[in-house]
RNA sequence: GGCGUGUUGGUGAAGCGGCUUAACACACCGCCCUCUCAAGGCGGCAUUCACGGGUUCAAAUCCCGUACAGGCUACCA
């Protein structure tokens, strides 16, 4: 039988990166088999949580990461409607809430929440609702609601025994059947909770793996408790660890910026950040942290998907987007870079040859545009810059090897990098100076930064013969004053 | 409070009873390379696996307890 996974976020804001990685784990679950498929679907049951566009934060995201569904509601598929919302007016769940009503599995509720806060406030601490209704005959209830009275269904639960079920990634789990209370499945507005809807739902859309975050570790029992009382098969589950802010903050929708979006904004690439949370809770058998969705798929095995939670670290997403841009061929580069350079250099400089010299220099695509702000302006610098003691120079150093570096460049025609690094590699060795002597005062001459992307001779040669010469003379005079 | 889960360096983690004097990666610190800054290369960085007991010839690895963390305990998901 084919895996089938499902994604099912409900629409209550942007998508954070916890839930992202979710989304990953149940995809790579799914195409780790040829025949997988791999579903979108909206939990969108709490009707007053939704917000507005955040369904279309999630298909936004999904596609944007590459993680394509072969079902949803953009999609379509066999198994729809796949927003829950849909599924409810059409009568589903009701439906088979009453089935398992008359299979035992769950019972009409006619308490009122003053009711329930009452036992609540008398048992303190330990508090677990022991519901009135759950002695009620079916006939005596069935006369209640026909009255029109206000009611749930809630989960009937039995109350001795064990519930024990076998985690992907916790192993077994077993729970006292008397911990567990009878959660509502049946809101009183006819909504289904997510304790009900999803069982319905994963079971009608032939789910076999259910990926989700550890939260619901606790209550899968109950879940089980419904799929044992339709005889339904138990899905394998996958309960991942939370994916942390700091030691004892989960990510959060809230002052968080751990969004997708956020980090698209940040300048990183959605291939770095879906490579990334995958290494979050769960490691590759080889030694190797670089991978492609696709490699991800092959590499992908759920039971190297760690207990713990970790903690979100930007600085090693920030190490591997810049390992992901450098990796890139030139061509490829500039074409991602190209919107950055653009914004940050206006003249008229070779674009490519900047993307070149940045390349093993930006891990973000925010880094960019600082580093480029000395081309389209030559900006004041103060002569004290050319003291450096590594470099052994001093302005008067400076001076003498920016004379003799303007008589050569002056002359020199052939502006393409190579002939101006022999040129310059020259002078030097004339000079009886280290090449350090005369590059790094030319550098700083001709970019008023103490330190730059690329060196002297790469800056020269995208500045362009007059506006080297230029700055250089600039240069010379601000030293001989 | 009850129930369930977890705890290896600043971070992500490998390890699943002897091969561990605890991989690898980020960060950090050195050195090298070098016309600056990066990138790259090399090296350093946990005598110890939350703590305390126990089992065993042998424990980070198994068991128990304690502490701590986060989860569930909603007509949220």
């Amino acid at each position: 039988m084919a895996i089938r996974t499902r994604f099912a976020p409900s629409p209550t804001g942007y998508m954070h990166i916890g839930n992202l990685r979710t989304a990953l784990y149940a995809y790579l679950v799914a195409r780790k088999d040829p025949e997988g498929v791999f579903i979108l679907r909206i939990e969108d049951t709490d009707q007053g949580r939704l917000v507005e566009g955040a369904t279309d934060i999630i298909y936004d995201t999904l596609k944007s990461c590459g993680l394509h569904h072969d079902e949803g509601p953009d999609v379509g598929g066999e198994y729809g409607p796949y927003v829950q919302s849909e599924r409810v007016k059409e009568g589903l769940y009701l439906k088979y809430a009453k089935e398992l009503i008359k299979l035992g599995g769950a019972h009409y509720c006619f308490c009122d929440q003053e009711k329930i806060d009452e036992q609540r406030k008398e048992a303190g601490d330990s508090f677990k609702y022991t519901d009135p209704c759950t002695s009620l005959s079916l006939e005596e209830a069935e006369q209640r609601v026909a009255n029109g009275e206000k009611y749930v269904i809630r989960q009937t639960i039995p109350s001795e025994g064990t519930t024990s079920f076998d985690d992907e990634v916790f192993g077994r789990i077993t729970v006292d059947n008397s911990t567990l209370d009878e959660s509502v499945l049946i809101k009183s507005d006819g909504f289904p909770t997510y304790n009900f809807a999803n069982v319905i739902d994963d079971h009608l859309m032939g789910i076999t793996d259910v990926v989700r975050g550890m939260e619901y570790l606790s209550s899968t029992p109950k879940y089980n408790l419904i799929y044992e009382a339709f005889g339904w098969d138990i899905p394998r589950y996958i309960h991942c660890p939370p994916v942390m802010k700091d030691e004892h903050n989960k990510l959060s929708k809230r002052n968080g910026d751990a969004s997708f979006q956020d980090l698209m904004t940040k300048g990183y690439l959605p291939e770095a950040v879906l490579n990334y949370i995958a290494l979050l809770g769960w490691s590759p058998e080889e030694d190797r942290e670089v991978f492609t969705v696709d490699e991800l798929v092959q590499a992908f095995n759920v039971k190297h998907i760690g207990t713990n939670g970790s903690i979100f670290d930007p600085e090693k997403l920030t190490w591997l987007n810049g390992v992901w841009l450098r990796n890139m061929d030139l061509d490829t580069y500039y074409e991602t870079v190209k919107e950055k350079i653009d914004e940050a250099v206006k003249g008229n400089f070779d674009k490519k040859s900047i993307a070149a010299i940045i390349q093993p220099r930006a891990n973000t695509l925010q880094d960019i545009p600082p580093m480029l702000g000395f081309f389209d302006s030559f900006p004041a610098y103060d002569n004290s810059l050319y003291n450096n003691k590594k470099m052994k120079t001093n302005p008067e150093v400076a001076l003498e090897a920016l004379k003799p570096a303007y008589d050569l460049l002056s002359k020199h025609d052939d502006w393409s990098q190579e002939a101006l690094h022999t040129a310059l590699m020259e002078l030097p060795k004339q000079l009886g100076k280290k090449n350090g002597q005369v590059l790094f005062p030319l550098r700083l001459a001709i970019t008023g930064m103490q330190s730059t992307p690329g060196g002297a001779i790469e800056i020269a040669a995208i500045l362009g013969k007059e506006e080297t010469l230029r700055r250089l003379q600039l240069s010379i005079e601000q030293l001989e004053k």
